[in-house]
DNA sequence: AATATTTTTTAGGTTTGCCTAAAAATATTT
DNA sequence: AAATATTTTTAGGCAAACCTAAAAAATATT
């Protein structure tokens, strides 16, 4: 695998988080989301096509190729085991350690890396429960967490419930939760770690600490 | 602190190595150092007199402003705790910290590296043995290592014998070793752990390993 | 289908950090 | 001290990665 500048790493991540189902990207979304102006992108669109890293057209929007994703995925390895590393030996908080790792994430030597993920203990999932691709780019479908560990205002499907005692059903029933059910966190209440959580379009409601400890769900998105 | 690029960090701690008593630097010395052409450390050296960091008049050579000693201090701090943390938990070997340090000392997050150095325990020598300046860019000035933990071809200055008997200082006599003699370890042979040690200019001699164990020296340059 | 709007690309310019070749200053020899 | 050699600087260019303004293509509207 070849090296890439840092300009050229963050244009291949912004394409891998920007991608739609069908894998392509607007100059505009990139534009928007590097905080560059589209002619800019034009110009490394040429670069990166070159490179064999993304199909592309004038005027039809772009797309990774296989030796892109390869790269997008080693980059996403790299930023996701620096923000582990960051949250978990250096005590980082969650909502720092992205800027950081958007640094660190540019340091390519792979045995670093490798290193690094062994000295973390082979982590799965970074602290925003991302998934951690693997060093040949193996990456895990989104893992299943407790309610009680979802970030604020992160969309999650209900996808599990372990107590399945009828009590347990009629509260879920009342409260129209059920598996599939998407939702976010919106508040937690340290007091009696009750959650606030809102349901599609309905007005926010309560959970308590009993129920959501039996709720699982799976990042949505 | 503002922020340099890494360009800019580079020339400083080159200029921040390769300073001599009085500190100053040349041209060409540092086109050397840094593997590019002399036109092109003159380019710099306007830029980095701009910004103060280097005194400078053509043709006089140059030499670091305090500010721009306290940049590289803080280059040299960030180089040597990643050196300290690949080799202590990532378990490079020692040659092979240095190259990849050069590229995380560039990341200048204060935070980050407050923070590893906590984490580190606060270590005050890397892996070379080499002091790491303090938050505030104090340096230790250098430690004592035993003959047997000295890297090879490092000159070093004989600082302390511990066994001061008469058989010891016999020996010690007719190899010509006292405190201040200055030498290098040329090998180390691990069957006996014998060293072959250089004295100035004479050929290279041997020491038993009873003997190194008692002498102890500090690193030269 | 013609026109208006939005999106994307082209053309040409800037800064950073490098280069080569020639000129200027300094250092060394004789 | 004059001639020669070395070191350093200047002058002018190049590539990367950005920019603005204008032109071209695609999309939406009437």
């Amino acid at each position: 695998m070849l090296n890439y500048s840092t300009s050229e790493e963050n244009y291949i991540k912004a394409i891998f988080h920007l991608q739609h189902s069908d894998g392509t990207v607007t100059t505009n979304e990139l534009a928007a989301e590097l905080k560059t102006k589209p002619a800019s992108i034009t110009d490394m669109m040429k670069k990166l096509k070159n490179k064999k890293l993304v199909h592309y057209q004038a005027y039809h929007g772009f797309r990774l190729s296989p030796e892109g994703k390869k790269v997008a995925l080693g980059i996403v390895r790299r930023h996701r085991l620096w923000e582990y590393f960051l949250a978990e030996k250096l005590k980082f908080s969650w909502e720092e350690v992205h800027e950081v790792a958007e640094d660190l994430e540019h340091v390519s030597s792979k045995k670093l890396i490798d290193k690094l993920d062994e000295f973390l203990g082979f982590p799965r999932f970074d602290p925003h429960g991302d998934p951690i691709p693997d060093m040949h780019g193996r990456i895990e479908t989104s893992r299943q967490v407790n309610l009680q560990d979802l970030p604020l205002n992160r969309p999650a499907v209900v996808s599990h419930v372990s107590d399945q005692s009828s009590e347990m059903l009629e509260l879920l029933g009342h409260k129209k939760i059920g598996i599939g059910t998407r939702l976010e966190v919106k508040r937690k209440f340290s007091f009696d770690n009750s959650l606030e959580i809102k349901i599609r379009q309905q007005s926010p409601i309560n959970i308590s600490e009993q129920l959501s400890k039996n709720i699982f769900a799976k990042y949505d998105e």
